[in-house]
DNA sequence: CAGAATCATTTCACAATGCGAACAATTTAT
DNA sequence: ATAAATTGTTCGCATTGTGAAATGATTCTG
């Protein structure tokens, strides 16, 4: 439950809101979950802070109705220093302008009274969501099958190999296993979402012989993905 | 035919009769409709209903003239407490007060006797028009698709995405089932009112298709609206 | 140690299901 | 009235899941 982290490092988030009991309120429970955060109550110190410390930010979260300006300003200003995810707290009347937040590249808003819970799990998401998004295309190399992760494309000596979107996932498990055994069930679970009660298992069985066809040179004396007999299977190393 | 819901919500009725047989076919009737309902013979009952249910109802269905007091002061009673609809029940020779009524803020009324189906065609009718107009802007965000249903506008990366109408709702219908796998019959039922008798049942896929079109990175991959092999289809968690 | 029995894995072939291109019909806008 | 967008259908192909039989490895047994 408790990490304001992505990839160990831990999130720097700028949190203004002039209601100081909610500031204060968030404050805490932010922190608690490992959030580090300033807090400002008006635009205007924000503003401050973020001529200074931009660089350091990881998130914001706005309070739509500030007293001495919108939220929509400051957003506007954070989006051309950094691109970094804005969320913005709005009382139930704001709701109109919400659209207009969104046009103005905020990533997700919430509307005051909110469960403190929700809102941190909609931080997580947005933080998650945008992590994806600025990744770098991940190469992982099997043996000489190269996966670019972002397109979703798989090759193998510069030639572009067809996988089903299954054979696909598949693919992707050993890939971000490399080296470890997995268990049939350990894999009939990650694909479908549910253990192997569902799921023929020798349905597994039959997709791992397919990607061999396609992937391997000589599927019948496979190299990249060996069978651990009585174990599963494994990829690398 | 069979559909008493308003983009997958079950519409819940209060129902005001003091003739119990009327009353109690009316029950049955909606109920086959999948209205879920409320039944008060006297407006003293009625009235208890209110004080603690009104948050939960979404229409109202009053007898005009009621044995201890008169449907006039419950629909103003409701109007009071929340804006929703209410239509009434009249004899033949209370017409004249229909106007009355209309004033007191009732949004449809129907004479005794009347054809049950002609009363639930009515029924709808209001909802629809009711919930075009009064629906709170509610955000619902699937994996990063946010929908604005007041305005009826979907965004993704903060672009709008323009759908069509049954795109549209079909996405709703998702959006309002979070993480639950939909069959196609139960789709086809929300969206075409009728069961898969009339609809070409791969016309939905084609639906589904479209939208993972306009939604996904990767629609062969996709992310937000999973297939589950023999079941049905899911969006969200 | 050979051969039998047992178990895990592989292969094959098939049926059910889902997908998508392209076309036809309908509705809506101009 | 014409064009454009939306909606619905048809049909062939691809994917997916499964049962049955074949293969291969390991252990048991005399």
């Amino acid at each position: 439950m408790k990490n304001g982290s992505q990839d160990g490092k831990q999130m720097n988030i700028l949190l203004v809101e002039d209601d100081k009991t909610i500031a204060a309120g968030l404050e805490y429970s932010l922190q608690q979950d490992q959030f580090s955060t300033i807090l400002c109550h008006d635009s205007a110190s924000a503003k401050k802070v973020l001529e200074k410390e931009y660089q350091t930010l990881d998130l914001c979260l706005f309070d739509l109705s500030l007293p001495d300006g919108s939220g929509y300003e400051l957003c506007k200003m954070v989006k051309q220093k950094k691109d970094i995810p804005v969320i913005f707290l709005t009382a139930l009347d704001d709701e109109v302008n919400v659209v207009m937040g969104l046009d103005m590249g905020a990533d997700d808003y919430i509307t005051k009274p909110f469960r403190i819970r929700e809102l941190i799990s909609r931080i997580k998401s947005v933080l998650r969501r945008y992590h994806k998004y600025t990744q770098t295309n991940t190469v992982i190399d099997l043996n000489g099958i190269k996966i670019f992760t972002l397109e979703g494309k798989v090759f193998k000596n510069n030639e572009e190999i067809m996988l089903t979107a299954l054979e696909y996932r598949l693919l992707l498990i050993f890939a971000n296993h490399k080296g470890q055994v997995l268990s049939r069930n350990q894999l009939l679970e990650q694909i479908w979402d549910v253990a192997g009660d569902f799921v023929n298992d020798n349905t597994l069985t039959v997709y791992i012989k397919r990607l061999r066809e396609k992937l391997e040179d000589h599927p019948q004396q496979p190299v990249i993905i060996k069978t651990v007999r009585g174990l599963g299977y494994k990829v690398g190393d």
